[in-house]
DNA sequence: TAGTTTCGCTACAACTTGTAGCGGATTGGG
DNA sequence: CCCAATCCGCTACAAGTTGTAGCGAAACTA
C-alpha cells in the first residue's frame, strides 16, 4: 500500500534551484535555506530527500554537467582528444572553484560519497570504451593501465585549474591528450 | 615607539595546537575555538594573528609539512623520482583528505590565498632546479614546459588520492616519474 | 473508510564565525 | 618618571547554518 505520492515537480524545482545558485554564487555560498527559498519550498523538504548539501549538489551535477562524449571518431587519437576536450569543458566553468568544497563535504556523507563515485565512474566510462574500440581496430595490442590513464587525463586538468588556477587552452589540451595517447601506445615506460 | 611586544610563544603554541588538531581530527573538524582551547589561549588571540582559519592552517602546513628534497642525486631521472616520492609523502597522509576544504576556504581569503600560493611555489621550486641541473649536465637540451610538468607530476597524484581515493604505491610513483621524465627528454609529443 | 505517506509550516537546540569592548600588563619614548 | 601605544585575557553579542522534532492537513491505496 502507499500513501500520498511524492511530488516529483518539487524534486526538479529543488534541483533547478540548486543548479541556479551553484552556478551563480558557487558551492560555498550555497545554503539549503536559499535553495528551499528559491524553489518555493521549505528546508525540511530538502532534508527529506537528500542526506546533505553535498548529496544534493552531486545529484544536481549529474543532471546538469555537460556529458563526456562517447562517439567513435575513427581513431584512438581523435577519440582521446574528444574526451579530453569534454572533460575540459566541465573543468573550465568558473564556478568549478567551489567544487573543492564539494569534494571535501562528500567525504563526510556516505550517501553523497556513493553518488559521487557513481557519477565519476559514469563520466570516466567513455575512456575505457575508446580503448575497447582501439583494441578491436588493432590500434592497441595490450590493455593499458586504466586507473593510471584516468589520473593522467583528468589529473593535470584538475591540478591546473585548482592549484595553478590557469585556463585550459587548446594547446594545453592537445599536450595532455598526446601524452595520454603515447602512454597507451607505447605502454608505461620501463624503469 | 612600541608597546607591549607580542608573545612569540603564543604563536608557536597556536601553530602547534593547529597541527595537532589538524592531523588528528582533520581540517573540517578543526575550529578556532578548539585551537585556542588546546593552546591555552582565547579565540580572539587567533583572530588577532590570522585573517581566517585557512590562513592559520596554511602557516601551520608551511611549518610542518615534510619538505620537497632538493639534492643532486646525479641524474635527472633519479632527481625526478626523488621529487615525486616527496610529493607523494605529503599527499599520502590520511588527513590530506580534509585539505580539499582548505583549498576551498583559501579561495575566499586573499591573505590565505597569497600564503598558499607562496607555499605552493616554494614546494614546486625543486622541480625547476632539477631541470636546471639537467641542462647544465647536458641531459636536457631544451627547456621543458614547466607548468605542464608540474601538473603532470602533482596532478595524477592529487587525482588518484582525491577522486580515485587509492593509495600511492611505489609502482604508481615510478610510472608517474617515468612519464614526466619521458616528456622532458622527448619534449611534448607532436600533434 | 482506514491506514499511510507526503506536504507546508513552526520551532528549537547546538555550533561556528566574526566583531566589539573592557581593564590590566608591558614596553619604549619624551 | 610619566605617557602613549600595544598586546593580553576575558566576556559578550549578533548573525548565520545545520539537523531534528513535531503538528495538522492533504492525497493516495487497499
Amino acid at each position: 500500500m502507499a500513501g500520498r505520492p511524492r511530488n516529483a515537480y518539487l524534486d526538479t524545482r529543488l534541483l533547478d534551484a540548486t543548479w541556479s545558485l551553484l552556478t551563480s554564487d558557487g558551492y560555498d555560498a550555497l545554503t539549503l535555506t536559499n535553495v528551499a527559498a528559491q524553489a518555493g519550498a521549505h528546508r525540511t523538504d530538502v532534508y527529506r530527500r537528500w542526506s546533505s548539501k553535498a548529496h544534493l549538489v552531486v545529484d544536481t551535477l549529474e543532471a546538469n554537467l555537460p556529458p563526456i562524449s562517447d562517439v567513435d571518431t575513427g581513431s584512438l587519437r581523435s577519440d582521446i582528444r574528444a574526451v579530453v576536450a569534454d572533460f575540459a569543458a566541465s573543468w573550465s566553468s568558473p564556478w568549478i572553484d567551489g567544487l573543492m568544497g564539494l569534494a571535501a563535504d562528500v567525504q563526510r556523507d556516505p550517501d553523497a560519497e556513493l553518488a559521487f563515485r557513481q557519477m565519476a565512474e559514469r563520466r570516466g566510462a567513455p575512456v575505457s570504451r575508446c580503448i575497447a574500440r582501439a583494441l578491436d581496430r588493432g590500434e592497441l595490442t595490450t590493455m593499458p593501465d586504466l586507473p593510471l590513464l584516468g589520473d593522467l587525463i583528468e589529473g593535470p586538468l584538475m591540478h591546473r585549474r585548482m592549484v595553478g588556477r590557469q585556463l585550459l587552452t587548446p594547446e594545453y589540451l592537445d599536450a595532455v591528450a598526446a601524452i595520454a595517447y603515447r602512454v597507451m601506445i607505447e605502454g608505461k615506460p620501463a624503469r
